[in-house]
DNA sequence: TTGCTAAACAACTACATGGTTGTATAGTTC
DNA sequence: GAACTATACAACCATGTAGTTGTTTAGCAA
């Protein structure tokens, strides 16, 4: 062990990689978005988004099988809802970062 | 203002999802991970990573206008380190997640 | 100057995937 | 039963991009 180093093994690496590439499209974070309103159908997504059918389903598959949402089948309707709070904890702290680079930008162009 | 709710805005959105998708490529993760031992030139990313010259070259590319990385160049080479540690929080919150993943799944096998 | 090295850049190929269209399945109502 | 609805699934196309190869630029050394 080489002194606190805590080296990702590329299997980790993988699987970190392939929840941030699930979260690196607009569509799904769209998603996401709108579920922080609660529960909601998948006709309620396909409304609230103005994506079609077959891909707010595949999407939600992708956030489903890597558990950012939940399911509840009720009679014809699947309602989805957020599989936990972590999710916005991740979209928060980007937001700072953009936050920050903007802040930064703006310093630039002003010259300081 | 609809009561406390912070709808994210589509250009957001999509800044947002920019930065995560950088971040959903295991090559970039694991330049970004040799960096947490401190200042790289590209030259050690190519060893550490296994990775070609242009390709380490491309993902610094990216990894430097998202602002993941700064650089500072000196003689012939070009020192690479972190911009800052932020990256790791999501890195941490994403390994949170799987450990949650797991542990639930190991659950189900089990039977509980 | 010439030669060498580190890094960036350009062009290309191959693969992954977002979005669509069409179909199939499950559950409802008549 | 038949008809209808919500969702999932399959197949397809078009775009994006990771990785490669080859070239170019910048800095050092003879």
């Amino acid at each position: 062990m080489s002194m606190g180093r805590k080296k990702l093994t590329p299997g980790l690496l993988a699987l970190v990689a392939e929840r941030f590439k699930a979260l690196g499209e607009p569509a799904r974070l769209a998603i996401l978005n709108q579920l922080r309103d609660g529960e909601a159908t998948v006709s309620d997504l396909i409304d609230g988004t103005g994506m079609g059918q077959a891909n707010v389903s595949k999407h939600l598959q992708l956030l489903h099988a890597l558990q950012f949402v939940a399911r509840r089948k009720e009679g014809l309707f699947v309602y989805y809802s957020l599989a936990d709070e972590s999710v916005f904890e991740l979209c928060d702290v980007m937001c700072g970062r953009i936050a920050n680079e903007t802040r930064e930008r703006g310093r630039i162009v002003a010259g300081r």
